[in-house]
Order: C-alpha cells, then structure tokens, then sequence
DNA sequence: GTCTATAGGTTGATAGAC
DNA sequence: GTCTATCAACCTATAGAC
C-alpha cells in the first residue's frame, strides 16, 4: 500500500478493509498506528540486515563479486526506499526509523566499508593498482547502485542511467595493474 | 516545515499560523492542498534547473571541475530530496513531481551526462586512459554525490562516509593516462 | 480475538461580512 | 484580499458484546 499509494493513504481502515479484517482488530494487534506503522518498517528493513550480515569473499572474482552485491543490493533498495522516503512524512516516524538504523549500524556506509575490504584485499595481493583508492571506489560503486534504484522509484520515460554491467567493467578495467589491462 | 516536521504536519492551519494570516487567505491563495504543496515543490525544484542549465566547461581542470560540480550538486541536493521524499507519501503528488521532472527533464541522467560528456572530451584530447569510460565513471561519480547527500537526510552518529575530496582524487588519480600517473 | 458502534479530534474547504 | 464562523468528511482510538 505504501508502495502504490503512498503512506498518506495507509490508514487503519484502508489496512482493515484489504486484510477482511474490522477496524477495532488492527488496533488491537499493533496499539496504535505508529505501532503498525513500525512493524511495517522492522519487516521491510529485515533483508536489508540480511545483506549487512552477508559477508564478500575474499579473494573471489571482482567482476564476480559487485555483480552479486550490486544486484543483491539494488533489488534490496527497491522493497526497501519506498519506506525510508514514507517515514520522511512524519517527524515522529523519521526518528524512529533512524533509531533503527542507528541500533542495528545500518546505512550505506556497511556497503562501502564490505566492498572497500574486499578492493584493499585484492590491492594488497598485488591484484589492484598501487594508486587505487579502495574506500574511495566502493563509495562510488555504492553511490551508483543507490541513485539507479532512487531513480527506479520514479520512473522517467525512456531516461537510462549506465547498467549496472558498464559500470563494473568500467571498474574491473581501471584497477587492474599497469601493463595487464583488460 | 517539510523538512523539520515531515509533510504529514504540513496543514493549512500550520501554515496558516505560521504565516500570521488567516486559514482561508492560504486556500483563496492556492486553491486546495494539492496547489499549495505544488507550489511548494516548483519552488524547491527551481536550483536543480539552475544546476542543470549551468554547463561544464570543457578543458577545465579535472579537479576543478568535479569539485565545483559536486559541491554545487551536494548543496542542491540538500534543499531538494526532503521535498523529493515528501512527493512520495502521496499517490497524487507522486505523479504530479514526476510529470513536472520529464517535463523539464531533470534527474540524475543530466548529472552524468554532464560529466560524462566532458571526461570523454578530456579522453578525445589524449588526457584520459583508453579503458577509461566517460559516462560509467560520471555515473559512480554523481552516485556518490547522492548517496552522500542522501545519507545526511538521516544523520547516524559518528558514522562518515568518504569525503568528496578523496572520491575526485580517485578518480583524477585512475582517469591520469599511464606513466603519467599522479 | 473479532466484531459493531461510537466518541473525540483534526482537517480541508466554503460562506459571507468587511 | 483578509477575516470569522462553520460544516462535512475523515481518522484514530476505545467500549463493550460475542
């Protein structure tokens, strides 16, 4: 409902209604609509946990590597962004989600620090670039994942960003060694 | 008030409070609800026009021109995304920013094509690597400016993300042709 | 646990005087 | 153009029977 309709329209009785439930039982079961409301988002958050915890392999192939994290990441952002922009509507909401987060170190700076850990791995065994900025790189292989599904939410006609495929080989090519580019 | 309070305590009485005038001047003014938060968003969109219009000089200093981009990006970004993220809490305003953004074609593309127009400007005059590519680096380079806006929407304590900063030295360093590196 | 009924409060919007 | 007064609609939440 959040998703198509926006969290304005989520009231208890339009949740009753689709549920085939009363009125009285939503407010039984949740309290209160902020208690509903944050169970939606501690649901919705949860494989967003999931990604955090799932750790990168060291070693394994780069292209290998950000082509699962990325489309891991972005089909993540796409359940999970409707709600992080619903519970800017409300002050009161915002704060608790950013409890949350807070609580759980949930953020893209766990993206940045899994896949900057992986490229200073891959540097210090000589596989990457000397002047190679690992942090620096996952920031912006993050960034790109984060703004493609941004965008996904609302979606311009016919406007493309670079796929997701472009950009990793962009940065495959770039932080191989001098003398062995692809 | 969006950005403190959240749209959901946006309300004519508040406004209207706010202002010092009545109720009603604010709906013989904008009509209904719906004109005065369009009002509002045309009124927040209008610096992301004046970003998008402002072209990027070609020839210019690589770190200049990332540096004065970014920043100037970053600080649109931050007026701009609380009123992006209040446009989703309801169906109807959803759809209305949205039409109002194709019309004038705003997005993050016009970022990447700005910048990724000039890196393969800079790569046509022999100042970037071959396996450099233009429009997938300006698309992780416009992503990281908006994760890192987006990021400040929902301060986290203490938890920082790469500083511009280093992001364009990374790329300056990895654009820098070979045996020329800085 | 679920229902019906309803209280209590807030909001968008209008009418009509000035 | 601005005001006061007011309404109808809607929403959250509770009471009480089953």
């Amino acid at each position: 409902m959040i998703r198509d309709r926006g969290i304005a329209r989520l009231t208890a009785r339009e949740v009753a209604g689709l549920a085939g439930v009363s009125e009285a039982s939503v407010f039984y079961h949740y309290k209160d609509r902020f208690g509903l409301l944050q169970a939606v988002f501690e649901e919705g958050l949860k494989p967003l946990r999931a990604l955090a915890e799932g750790g990168v392999h060291p070693g394994a192939d780069p292209r290998e590597v950000l082509t699962l994290y990325g489309n891991t990441l972005e089909e993540f952002l796409d359940g999970v962004l409707p709600l992080i922009a619903a519970a800017q509507s409300d002050a009161e909401l915002r704060d608790s989600m950013e409890a949350y987060m807070a609580e759980h170190d949930l953020g893209p700076h766990r993206g940045v620090r899994a896949i900057g850990d992986y490229f200073a791995a891959e540097q210090a065994a000589g596989r990457a670039r000397a002047d190679f900025d690992p942090y620096a790189v996952a920031m912006m292989f993050i960034g790109a994942c984060y703004t493609r599904a941004s965008q996904r939410e609302t979606p311009l006609p016919s406007i493309a960003l670079p796929p997701l495929e472009r950009i990793i080989d962009s940065i495959v090519a770039l932080m191989a060694p001098a003398g062995r580019s692809v």
